[in-house]
RNA sequence: GGCGCUAUCGUCUAGGGGUUAGGACGGAAGAUUCUCAAUCUUCAAACACGGGUUCGAUUCCCGUUAGCGCUACCA
């Protein structure tokens, strides 16, 4: 038997090491990018790990999930195994524990059944028998086939301490006594979570271990695994967690699809924008920055930054489609998710607002290349030229990109929708001098090009001419042409939209009118 | 119940024995532009509570309270 490694790598290896039992949560996707983050600016590599070892509960839809979210994030990682496959691995490193004595058979049944979610359990530390058992009566059960769980021989004599050093929460002791003898191996031979994933971690000679503040506790079991398999523990850091705005953890049932990364992609953030959310829970880079590239994410990124306290995802809670499953374990089918249905409101405003400046950072191309497909999904046809011109007029209005569909649509159709001729009205005055604006604008604009500049010179001379102001000229063109008050900047889409489709709407207007 | 972690504006956070406790989002008001945005300016908004230590604590220590986590043959 060849012994495996002793001490981690000495260059960074972290690992992100989901276990495909739900989506990819918002949760779980910054542990990934705080682990992407520390290797990559540490020169390190970067490990996906599926600790796919609970059978019940693993399910593809959720490997599927996981997949679909990592990959708009487009980090990428450098390395990829499944726990299910490396079981061999495992069952040697509890014999290791066992041979030497750190380990015994517990043959109690699974599930004593009592009430134990009455609430007032006491401490639980071992089942009573179970740990005293002689050598050779656990051989002899063994033997005969009797179903047993490995348990770990957790120390008891008094004073003896477990400790570790935590990179954001400091030096953490415990005292052997207060941990319970853990299993290892369940009855059906299958490694427990603690087990493997230390054994993989000590294998796959990860350096640190940076996950959720959930494991702190876990930690010290870790460390009594890693030591009697005679490895070094790597060094960890645990991430304070993301709650919902109740406190609570983040849940799908609890909360819907909020939690979910790709809710977030449907919704129509930047995948570089969400990292740069989520980098901003419980991570700092202490100089006041907020809207970073990956780059300078990268650049900035330390454990040194990590806080110790929860940090509020502050979306609005939504009303949950009623489904009565448990949607932790269970994926959003697309079906029951409609994810466009969201409204921007559900968001974390400070989300939709690095997500609106991620979206102005970009170059104009770059944006109308992620705004296309978009437009086209809605059923709108458009070609990318066209799109590019569009792209200016509304990147400063948008928050996130579906966005588009609402703001830019008076540019996609044919027909405008219907909206009420009252709109027309330009501010202190009537309908008669809507239909006296219209009237001029139309006879003005035929006979104008149909750039910026002629089209402001023409419509302000216009304007004078008629004795209104510049803005109650505007208006009643603008509602004319856009369908509605708020539009992008009048000269710049009268310019896109072309001369012969703002003529025909300002026509179209006037006889709206009359009518 | 046991063990552990945490506590600065509504939210994300900076700071640290003596500060006007800083920034951002969001909110309010104003400026600006052809509307809406964007941009700019201004305003409101915080050290959980009680004891210590100290000349002086929001900061250090203890306690209380609250929140969270672990307490499974889940991860």
């Amino acid at each position: 038997m060849t012994d495996p490694l002793l001490s981690p790598s000495p260059t960074p290896r972290v690992r992100f090491a989901p276990s495909p039992t739900g989506f990819l949560h918002v949760g779980s996707a910054r542990t990934f990018i705080f682990n992407w983050l520390y290797a990559r600016h540490n020169g390190g590599a970067v490990i996906l790990r599926l600790d796919d070892t609970d059978v019940e509960r693993n399910s593809q839809a959720s490997v599927d999930s996981i997949f679909d979210g990592l990959k708009w994030l487009n980090l990428g990682w450098d390395e990829e195994y499944k726990q299910s496959e490396r079981i061999d691995l495992h069952r040697r490193t509890a014999g290791k524990i066992f041979e030497k004595g750190l380990a015994y058979r517990d043959f109690t049944p699974a599930h004593t059944g009592d009430s134990e979610k009455s609430g007032a359990q006491g401490t639980w530390l071992f089942n009573p028998g179970a740990r005293e058992l002689s050598a050779a009566e656990s051989d002899r059960r063994a033997a005969a086939g009797e179903p047993f769980a490995l348990r770990f021989r957790v120390p008891r004599e008094p004073g003896q301490l477990v400790r570790f050093s935590d990179a954001v929460y400091g030096e953490q002791v415990k005292a052997a006594a207060d941990v319970e003898d853990f299993a290892l191996l369940r009855s059906d031979g299958m490694p427990t979570y603690h087990l493997a994933s230390c054994a993989d971690d000590a294998d796959l000679r990860i350096s640190h271990i940076i996950r959720g503040q959930d494991h702190l506790s876990n930690t010290f079991k870790h460390v009594l695994i890693f030591e009697a398999a005679g490895f070094r523990p790597p060094q960890f850091a645990h991430l304070p967690l993301l709650v919902a705005p109740d406190g609570t953890k983040l849940s799908k049932r609890r909360h819907g699809p909020v939690v979910s990364v790709t809710t977030y992609r449907d919704a129509g953030f930047l995948s570089e924008a969400f990292i740069n959310f989520l980098c901003l829970l419980g991570w700092s880079p202490k100089n006041d920055r907020e809207n970073m590239s990956l780059q300078e994410l990268t650049g900035a990124f330390s454990l040194e930054g990590i806080n110790r306290s929860n940090a509020v995802v502050n979306f609005k809670e939504s009303p949950v489609v009623p489904d009565e499953v448990d949607s932790d374990v269970v994926i959003p089918s697309e079906a029951t998710d409609p994810g466009a249905a969201y409204a921007e409101e559900t968001f974390d405003p400070k989300a939709l607002w690095l997500n609106a400046e991620h979206i102005r950072g970009l170059p104009v191309e770059d944006l109308s290349a992620r705004l296309l497909p978009i437009v086209h999904a809605a059923g709108f046809s458009v070609d990318a030229a066209k799109m590019v011109r569009i792209t200016p007029l509304i990147r400063e209005r948008i928050k996130l990109l579906r966005d588009v569909l609402t703001a830019a649509d008076l540019f996609f159709v044919d027909q405008l929708p219907s909206y009420d001729p009252a709109e027309l009205i330009p501010q202190k005055g009537d309908m008669a001098m809507a239909l006296k604006v219209l009237t001029r604008a139309r006879e003005v604009l035929a006979g104008t090009q149909f750039k910026h500049d002629p089209l402001d010179q023409a419509l302000r001379a216009a304007a004078q001419e008629l004795g209104v102001k510049a803005g109650q000229m505007f208006q009643p063109i603008r509602v004319a042409v856009c369908g509605r008050k708020n539009a992008p900047p009048l000269f710049e889409t009268l310019e896109v939209l072309g001369k012969e489709t703002v003529l025909q709407r300002i026509e179209q207007a006037t006889r709206l009118k009359i009518t």
